[in-house]
DNA sequence: TATTTAGTTTAGAACGATTTTAAGCTACAT
DNA sequence: ATGTAGCTTAAAATCGTTCTAAACTAAATA
């Protein structure tokens, strides 16, 4: 239980309280090796099927979702199954999507360099670039 | 009236009968110089404000989006603020998008250049690559 | 040209994902 | 300890989109 100090530190840190929902949420999504893809939804089962603890509402699961989203510790994509992925990486990085099997995975940002962007209309400039290599079956 | 003989046959020749409200869609898509970003409920709009000819229902602007979209008449974008847009522009391209406007503009492919997308995992190939540039104001 | 039939359109119902509501709860500043 | 702003919740509402099934129409066939 003492793992739990460092994860209300990070949320208090974004201005977050540190209730015992957004607490289980954060362990289960930042207390791993591995970076993490899912939707609300998806992460609604995940959670909610170990009905040992006490289920958190759906609600809560969008709330807070989207709260470690504006808070920076998720990343969002889209990708072309009307989906809305989240991804516990949240450094610059692009995605493989694959339809067939709703399957994303990361690209190392390093990996890809976008050359020729043109300059943005005047009064704005690049606030970040999205970049989405959908694949399919090779036949 | 003569016109309609080009785009019936664009329908035709992609197996798409040439119904009434078919043409008089595909008309106000396709019969522009420049190139449309429209969502399929802006479409819906701008055609039924023309109160003169006899309403198309919204699941018909639905199906035929969706249908021109499956021919190979339309591309469809996904931004960040959850819209879906078609681009009456089908070749390969990219787009910058303004979040604050909710304004998609074409950026030419030959200006942008993606290097070092590392091969697909095995059994996959790319389809194709969406590249959205998203910009804010500068301040 | 009349008949057939498969594809299309339509209004309205249904749907799924997400957001809102408003009431109760809780972290934490006082 | 108390007050309060922020959080969680179940349920209702909303949004964009799809489905339904009945009426219509393009176009193949007789």
């Amino acid at each position: 239980m003492n793992d739990n100090l460092k994860i209300i530190e990070k949320l208090r840190s974004s201005g977050l309280r540190p209730t015992k929902q957004r607490v289980q949420i954060a362990k289960f999504l930042f207390d791993r090796e591995k970076t993490f893809h899912f939707t609300v939804e998806h992460l609604d089962q995940l959670m909610n099927s170990k009905k040992s603890e006490p289920k958190i509402s759906l609600a809560t699961f969008y709330n807070t979702v989207h709260a470690f989203k504006k808070a920076g510790h998720l990343k969002e994509i889209l990708t072309n199954n009307n989906t809305h992925y989240f991804d516990t990486n949240t450094s610059a990085h692009h995605h493989f999507f694959d339809e067939k099997n709703n399957d994303l995975i990361d690209i190392n940002s390093k990996e890809i360099r976008i050359k020729g962007v043109p300059t943005p209309p005047s009064g704005k400039r690049i606030k970040d670039i999205d970049v989405v290599v959908n694949i399919e079956n090779d036949y």
